[in-house]
DNA sequence: CTAGACCTTGACGTTGACGTAAAGGTTAGC
DNA sequence: GCTAACCTTTACGTCAACGTCAAGGTCTAG
């Protein structure tokens, strides 16, 4: 994929994480580098961190939110705008996980969490909904799918399957068309 | 709804079908007029007719058509250029309803129907691809829920939820965060 | 310490999907 | 046959979501 003098290890696995830097982070994702600033730009997430240069460093929740972003893109069609709304200040909480994982007390911990399944929560429902959408679609498509059936045999077994007038000013009541 | 002065009938119900002008399929689809003429310019479709005055007409299909263009674009979310796809060549065989209709013969007409049915079933299996997408990222959200609630139940019972090295590094395998 | 690949922040260009205004015909009720 | 409401085409404007330079700094293997 990539040529020879490019890919080399460079950093060694710490014991910290392993931050990628963006191009990889793209050839990860299947974003482009632009894209995946432009999400920063609009407020859709926050690399994990920066070098001393100002390179952009990214974590593997970082990864994982990046990919959620296109699948909510590219799978469920979604705006930058509405899914900045589902992911809302995700982007912040996520950021507060050191803290989360250190010091703070029970309850807030608590509350951390008590909030983000609200988000979650909100996240399945809105998918769910476009889900239930999309079955109405199928079913419809299912439907049209069926009508051709029935005029497929009345061609075939000499039937009509729509008796009703004997001309053919639309028999039932609707769209009653044989080409779709 | 409307105001008194414009909501005429108009046309007299006529034994042919009732067209309808622009303005009334916006308000009936939920379209602007914009983009009515700009899916006609794209070739999502073409009116069932013009007036002497070149007048746009739109018929009962047209109106099932423009729905299912808006659903298309809506709900599961693709470009005008992928929805040309869907319906492809559809804009002309549906157009040649009329000869349909009236004279060609059997085996024409099964050919009509068969090539209908095979773009049906190819919009179906669009349709129900992305749906499966959908639905795998209800599950990883669902999946995101649990892990939530495995949390919350640590923080309650005091028991830890994903036992492994004592401290935090990543116990399991990938992507282990609270909050998400 | 240097070269080459990688990164940064602008900033302007592009494409899709329309919005909106202009200038002028069309229809239908009166 | 006049007028108000509707329509036509043409054309420029807009917004989102990036693409694509340009000018310059960074990182790391050699």
């Amino acid at each position: 994929m990539t040529d020879a003098t490019a890919s080399t290890p460079i950093l060694p696995p710490a014991g910290t994480e392993r931050l990628l830097r963006i191009q990889e982070v793209a050839a990860e994702t299947g974003l482009t580098t632009r894209a995946i600033r432009y999400y920063e730009e609009m407020g859709l997430l926050e690399p994990a961190a920066r070098s001393d240069g100002a390179y952009r460093l990214f974590d593997a929740s970082d990864l994982e939110r990046l990919r959620f972003i296109r699948s909510l893109r590219d799978d469920a069609g979604f705006s930058l705008a509405q899914i900045g709304q589902l992911l809302e200040d995700d982007v912040a909480r996520e950021r507060n996980r050191e803290r989360f994982r250190s010091t703070t007390d029970l309850d807030e911990r608590r509350t951390l969490i008590v909030d983000a399944q609200a988000r979650v929560d909100r996240q399945i429902a809105t998918l769910e909904e476009k889900a239930a959408r999309l079955t109405e679609m199928i079913d419809a498509a299912r439907g049209r799918r069926r009508h051709l059936d029935a005029h497929m045999a009345e061609l075939d077994g000499g039937r009509d399957p729509h008796p009703g007038s004997g001309a053919h000013p639309h028999p039932g009541g609707e769209g009653t068309d044989p080409s779709r």
